[in-house]
DNA sequence: ATCACCACGTA
DNA sequence: CGTACGTGGTGATA
């Protein structure tokens, strides 16, 4: 038992234990979606939580190996050389791991040519001396030597590594009839398998320790070792050396030097926000409240543990003559925004500077008295504006002077986990909590925080997010992002014009055919199956068919379509068509499902026969936006059928036609760009067909000689480059041998050199970096680049080669979408852009305006980035979306 | 109800 | 063993 007067000193091997939970927990319920194993991690913790909450340590430290050279190897090149590698799945952990305990606070120590356990005993030795309480915990036999009546070790069982053995000096005599002082000794005799380091032979624990105690110490053994009889004492004087030499190893250094003393090892409250990060990252989700109960803070208040709070001040409610006054005192200064919305239309209105909040209910006299500062250029911050912009646009207000918003910000800086609501972000950058009403209870104990109140924590966060900010970055989100959020605000306001007869006709048409296809297919087997569950289908077709076992998925194998092709291709039956066939009617059927419950669904329009989708604009971490509610970004184009849903989307009434305008090629376009390949750019200003032209180059005959099957393979490989394409999956896709893909990527590489240059020291750029920049600035972070796990780090390379290309693209065409948009309403022409899917624009003509809009789309989307190649821009029109994208 | 997984639509 | 997304069904969990 402590003594509760005395500090506790914890020090914890954590290459040991760690090592211990990677083979105690199963590594498939341990790994990330992208494939990083956590399972020691995960253990590790796990255990560590536990311990720190049951001894409630006053000082703490984790120490790790470095490497598996040591002073001890210096002196015995065989030390530990029995033991195989430790797995490349385990290792990359270790780095994560330390990332975790650097979030909790924890000191992590280690020390170039010393072994973990020897900074766990110096640690010990002078614990003791101080007067603390030590606990050791360790997964080595050898800091059995360190338990006193002051030193405690806790050894894992062999259970696993949530069971510690506690070992008090009983606990060790009680075990190994000797005091602790002497388990080395013991260990010397006896020797030490995983240590690689061989004892006496016959001579075991028992033997050892009669030895001892019969001798006193091991020195007079080894000095009366001719008295000992029988075989085991020939063995001994036949292994004096061994026996010391073991010794030596296995005493544990007590002096090492590490710059820092147990009393520089007080517990520190952990970083609340930096631990949910990495977590976050580690996809851990129950581990996060045990920590935070282990130290004593709960999960919800853990964020404003660090900082105290500054109170929100109390907004003052305004009249219209008090808001006209108010705006009037906070001249050109900025002023943080909130609207809450109701049904679509604004309800409060919250405003805040630095020192002062006040708010009022939206009413057609507060909106007289705000509107004219709401469309003025007066410099305005809004957290997730695109919502509030929409309701004040249908309220008729247009809000302008748009300068900041903190949601987009924290995107741009970080786009893998961005943070969605304003309450993150105070967290994050704040280090506070945001007051927030709690929705389970009918009368809160805590009030929420009002729209003044609101206001006040954005200006607040908004301060200490700009100090983040790189310039570039700053620059894509005021020439960027935020003239695209103005822009998107009016597109998801006007809705896309669907034709509820043309849908709802071929939804039954389609119906009755999945019906029919449905029915020939439970013919072929004999059997009702659902025809929808691929566990039901793996039953059919690799019991039932013996067809042979396909692609392994997670939870079996896999009945995808191109797996259905191929099975056709090898052992056609039937069944294979009918379900193909099923699949296609069922899916169509599903999209028109919803793309017409959707029709006129939003609640604040009510039914106009539109659409309106919602723009995610932090929906992607490379820039591009997202489409939801619904998803108008992948309505089917490639076959002729599918095509008669994108023919459901028509022109609106008082409307004359659609114009579609799509960049061609933007990608490989950026690609001559950034490599500044003599080649390529050339194919881009020759007016050649891009592919004939590679395929010319690559297969070295005339432009006009370039056969289809040329073209196909270089217009494969030209894409496959933009997403970090091999030869293996090259040849997959064009079904040719690798050695052949193998070929083509070397005759591709030897014409257009520099794009291979360009492609691989972009990548090499990153891994120096931690990061890609697009052509206009915006980062995207890459960590995996530097992970030792192969999968890991080959996606994160392929990601990253392809991050600055895709992302440039979306900067581009975020440029020509606002530009367009702010064209078409400086020149007060009524036609208006309604969808953007990446590098294509939907735009509703009105009458008469035609000639005017088509200029203005080609010209903006042409000259939105000035690269050493043209940006091609395809003008389609037509009454429905399916004719204006021929 | 919520989640993971599969499958599949787009650029 | 090619990047970036969103949706809907199934089947297993709570």
């Amino acid at each position: 038992m402590t003594d509760s007067a005395k500090p506790t000193l914890l020090v914890v091997d954590g290459h040991s234990l760690a090592y211990r939970a990677f083979f105690a927990l199963p590594v498939d319920n341990f790994t990330t979606k992208d494939g990083q194993h956590t399972n020691g991690i995960y253990g590790f913790l796990s255990m560590f939580v536990n311990l720190v909450k049951a001894e409630q340590p006053t000082h703490l430290a984790v120490a790790f190996d470095t490497s598996r050279h040591s002073f001890r190897t210096d002196q015995y090149a065989e030390y530990k050389a029995n033991r195989s590698e430790s797995p490349a799945e385990f290792k990359g952990q270790i780095p994560l791991l330390q990332e975790c305990l650097a979030a909790m606070n924890v000191p992590v120590l280690t020390q170039e040519g010393i072994e973990a356990d020897d900074i766990l005993a110096t640690l010990a030795t002078q614990g003791a001396a101080q007067g603390f309480d030590v606990l050791v915990c360790s997964g080595d036999r050898d800091t059995i030597q360190l338990v006193t009546d002051d030193v405690t070790l806790l050894y894992p069982s062999v259970q696993g590594v949530s069971q510690l053995k506690r070992y008090t000096p009983d606990a060790v005599v009680e075990k190994y009839g000797l005091p602790p002082a002497n388990y080395p000794d013991i260990a010397a005799l006896v020797g030490e398998t995983s240590d690689n380091l061989p004892g006496v032979p016959k001579v075991g624990e028992k033997t050892a320790v009669k030895w001892i105690t019969q001798w006193g110490s091991l020195d007079a053994l080894l000095d009366n070792a001719d008295k000992i009889t029988g075989v085991v004492g020939g063995n001994l004087r036949e292994h004096l050396d061994d026996v010391r030499r073991n010794r030596s190893l296995n005493a544990l250094l007590r002096d090492v030097d590490l710059g820092i003393g147990p009393a520089d090892l007080a517990v520190q409250p952990i970083d609340a926000q930096a631990v949910r990060d990495i977590f976050a990252r580690l996809e851990f989700r129950t581990l996060l409240p045990r920590v935070f109960d282990a130290v004593g803070v709960d999960a919800e208040t853990a964020a404003a543990s660090a900082a105290p709070a500054v109170a929100a001040p109390v907004p003052t409610e305004l009249d219209a003559p008090g808001l006209t006054a108010w705006l009037a005192a906070a001249g050109e200064t900025e002023v943080a925004v909130t609207v809450t919305i109701d049904g679509g239309m604004p309800a409060r209105i919250g405003l805040a500077t630095a020192d002062a909040a006040v708010e009022s209910r939206w009413s057609e006299e507060t909106a007289a008295a705000l509107g004219p500062w709401l469309e003025s250029e007066s410099p305005k911050v809004l957290a997730d504006a695109k919502p509030q912009v929409k309701a004040l646009r249908r309220a008729g207000v247009r809000l302008r002077g748009l300068v900041f918003d903190p949601i987009l910000a924290g995107w741009l800086l970080r786009p893998s986990f961005p943070d969605k609501r304003l309450g993150d972000l105070v967290d994050r950058y704040l280090d506070e909590k945001l007051p927030e009403a709690d929705p389970t209870q009918l009368v809160p104990e805590t009030e929420g925080a009002t729209p003044g109140q609101l206001s006040w924590y954005i200006l607040r966060v908004t301060e200490a997010m700009r100090g983040e900010l790189p310039a570039s970055v700053a620059a894509v989100l005021s020439d960027i992002e935020l003239p695209t959020l103005d822009t998107l605000a009016d597109m998801e306001l006007a809705g896309v014009a669907v034709s509820h007869e043309k849908l709802s006709g071929f939804s039954a048409e389609l119906g009755a055919r999945a019906d029919a296809v449905a029915q020939l297919a439970y013919a072929e087997i004999g059997r009702e199956v659902n025809l929808g569950s691929p566990k039901q289908l793996q039953e059919v077709l690799f019991e039932q068919l013996e067809l042979p076992k396909t692609r392994k998925t997670k939870t079996g194998y896999s009945t995808d379509a191109a797996v259905l092709a191929d099975l056709q291709e090898s052992n056609p039956h039937p069944f294979l068509d009918l379900l193909l066939q099923h699949r296609e009617a069922t899916k169509l059927r599903q999209i028109i499902e919803s793309l017409d419950t959707a029709i006129g669904n939003d609640r604040a329009i009510g039914a106009d026969g539109r659409i309106h989708t919602t723009y995610v604009q932090t929906g992607s971490q490379t820039g591009r936006l997202s489409s939801t509610d619904p998803n108008l970004q992948n309505i089917p184009i490639r076959n002729e059928e599918s095509r008669r849903i994108r023919a459901a989307f028509e022109v609106g009434e008082g409307y004359d036609t659609l114009l579609t305008a799509d960049y061609s090629q933007i990608e490989m376009r950026i690609m001559a760009h950034l490599s500044g390949d003599a080649g390529l750019i050339e194919a881009f200003n020759s007016g050649e067909d891009l592919h004939r032209f590679v395929g010319a180059r690559v297969f070295g005959v005339d432009p006009a000689d370039v056969t289809p099957a040329m073209r196909t393979k270089v217009k494969a490989m030209s894409y496959g480059l933009v997403y970090g394409l091999s030869a293996f999956g090259l040849s997959k896709q064009l079904r040719i041998e690798q050695s052949e893909a193998k070929l083509l990527m070397t005759e591709y590489f030897a014409r257009f050199g520099a794009v291979r240059d360009y492609l691989r020291s972009s990548v090499a750029q990153a891994r120096i970096d931690g990061y890609t920049e697009t052509i206009f600035g915006r980062r995207r972070p890459f960590p995996d680049l530097a992970s030792p796990n192969r999968v890991l780090r080959e996606n994160a390379e392929r990601a990253a080669l392809n991050a600055p290309i895709q992302g440039s693209a979306a900067d581009i065409m975020k440029i020509a979408l606002f530009r367009i948009h702010d064209e078409l309403r400086r020149r007060e022409l009524r036609s208006r852009i309604l969808l953007q899917i990446h590098d294509e624009l939907v735009v509703e003509v009105a009458p008469g305006e035609w000639d005017a809009v088509e200029q203005i789309v080609h010209d903006r989307m042409g000259d939105a980035a000035e690269l050493s190649v043209p940006l091609d821009v395809q003008i389609g029109r037509g009454e429905n979306w399916d004719v204006a994208g021929h």
